[in-house]
DNA sequence: GCATACATTAATGTATACGTTGTCAAGAAT
DNA sequence: ATTCTTGACAACGTATACATTAATGTATGC
C-alpha cells in the first residue's frame, strides 16, 4: 500500500458540511440570511438530499436554522450569543485544567501547551494578530484534550467556532492581548505541579477577563449582530 | 379560537425523533444494538428518509451512531461516559446556580424550584423513587432555567437525556438520597439571598457527591454498560 | 377603497427508485 | 485444513418525482 494520503471516499453529505462551514465562516453566506435548498444544491453540485442532511448536522451544531420554506438561515451572534458562549467555554475549560493538572502529565506531554504560548510569544512580538489568535485557539484546544474528558472537548470545539466566527471582526479592534500570555504561563505551570485549584482559578480568571473585553469593545462599537 | 391543545402538524421526522427517543428510553431499543433504517422505517410506518433524518439529529444528540451499511447503533453508557456526563453537569450547573443567585429574583419566581423541593421531600418520605427522580430532574431543570444561560440549558438537558437512560439501573440499587435535601435547600436558600459563590460551592459539592456515589455503584455492581 | 376569499405558485417534506459499495459466504488452490 | 479469491446480495447514499402546504397576488364584494 502506498503510504500516501488517506484515499478517503467522503460522502457528499459530509463534504456538504465542510463546505456550507467554509461559507459560512468566509462570510460568503452572511449572518443573517436565507438560503434555498435547491439554491445550495446548485452551488455544491449535488442534490437536495445531501444538503438537506448536511443543513441538520449543522443546525445541530448552532450555525443555522432550518426554517419551513424559508430555507436555512445562517445565524447572527448577538452580543448575548457571544456572552452565553464565554461563560459555557469559561465553566468547562476551567474544569479541565483543574482534570489537566490531576493528571500528573510527564513534561513531554505538556510541550504541544508551552509551543502554543511561545507561538503566542513571537507572534505578539511581530503584532501579527492572526498567528496570535491561531496559536490561541491551539492552547485553548490542547488545554481541554489534556483535560482528558470528550464531551467537553466536544462542546467547546462547538463553542469556540462560533466566536471564531465573531473574531474576523474583534480581533483587530481589541489591543494586543498582552496580560494573556501570563496567564497561559500560569496554567501550565500549575498543570505541571499538579495544582488543581489553582489551574481552574487561573484559567476562569483569565476567560473572564477576556469575556468582559470583549463584552466592551461589542459594545461600544455597537456591533450587535455579527 | 377554541383553546384546544396545538393542532400541530408535526412532520413526520419530527415524529420519528420523539419515537425513536421514546423506544430507546423505554429500552426496546436496546443500548448496543443495531437496527436498519428499512426496519425502523417499517415500524414506525415511514419511509426511510424521515427515519434517516431522525437518526442524523439523534446522533447529533448523541444517543445513537450511523453507520454505514450496519445501521443505527443505539450507543452504550459506559461508566467512562457517566463520569464525563457528571462532570460537564457539575460545571455548568453550578455556574448556573451562582448567575442564578446574581439575577436577584423576586420570592415568587423560584417558587417552582421551591415546589421541587417540597416534591422531592414527600416523595422521600413516602420512599416513592420514581416520584422523587422526577421531582430532581425538575429541579435541576429549573436551575439550570434561573441561570439564564439557554446554551447551558441546551447541553444540560442534553447530558440529563443519558442520565435518565442509566437510572432505569441505577435508581433502585443506591440508598434514598436523604442527603440530598438539605443541598437542594442550600442552594435555594444561596440564589435567595444573593449569595452567588455560596451558590456555586454548594451544588458544585453535591454534584459531586452524587458522582462519587454513582461511581461507587457501577463499579461495585459491575455494571460496566448500559 | 378596502377587506376578504380564492387561486396560483413555489418551496419544503416525503416517497421511491437506482447506483454504489461493503460484507459474507462459498469454493478453489496451496 | 486454512486462506485467499470471487461473486452475489443487501444496505446505504443519492437523485428524482410527487404530495403538501404556506405565502402571495388578484379579483370580487361590500
Amino acid at each position: 500500500m502506498v503510504a500516501s494520503g488517506h484515499p478517503k471516499p467522503k460522502s457528499n453529505s459530509a463534504i456538504a458540511v465542510e463546505k456550507l462551514r467554509e461559507l459560512i465562516f468566509a462570510g460568503i453566506l452572511p449572518a443573517g440570511s436565507n438560503h434555498l435548498e435547491s439554491e445550495l444544491a446548485l452551488r455544491l453540485g449535488m442534490s437536495r438530499t445531501p444538503v438537506r442532511e448536511a443543513a441538520l448536522t449543522l443546525e445541530a451544531q448552532g450555525l443555522v436554522q432550518v426554517q419551513a420554506r424559508r430555507g436555512v438561515r445562517i445565524l447572527p451572534i448577538s452580543i448575548r450569543d457571544m456572552e452565553e458562549i464565554y461563560d459555557v467555554l469559561t465553566a468547562l475549560e476551567s474544569m479541565a485544567a483543574g482534570q489537566a493538572a490531576r493528571q500528573n502529565y510527564a513534561e513531554e506531554e505538556l510541550q504541544e501547551l508551552q509551543q502554543t504560548i511561545v507561538d503566542m510569544e513571537d507572534a505578539l512580538d511581530r503584532e501579527d494578530r492572526e498567528a496570535w489568535a491561531a496559536a490561541d485557539d491551539r492552547f485553548h484546544k490542547e488545554l481541554v484534550r489534556l483535560g482528558g474528558n470528550g464531551r467537553v472537548a466536544t462542546i467547546v470545539a462547538l463553542m469556540a467556532d462560533q466566536v471564531r466566527r465573531a473574531r474576523a471582526v474583534t480581533l483587530y479592534l481589541r489591543p494586543l492581548p498582552l496580560k494573556s500570555n501570563a496567564d497561559h504561563r500560569g496554567v501550565l505551570e500549575a498543570i505541571i505541579t499538579g495544582d488543581a485549584e489553582r489551574a481552574t482559578r487561573i484559567h476562569s480568571a483569565h476567560r473572564s477577563a477576556s469575556k468582559k473585553t470583549l463584552m466592551q469593545l461589542l459594545k461600544q462599537t455597537k456591533l450587535h449582530m455579527l
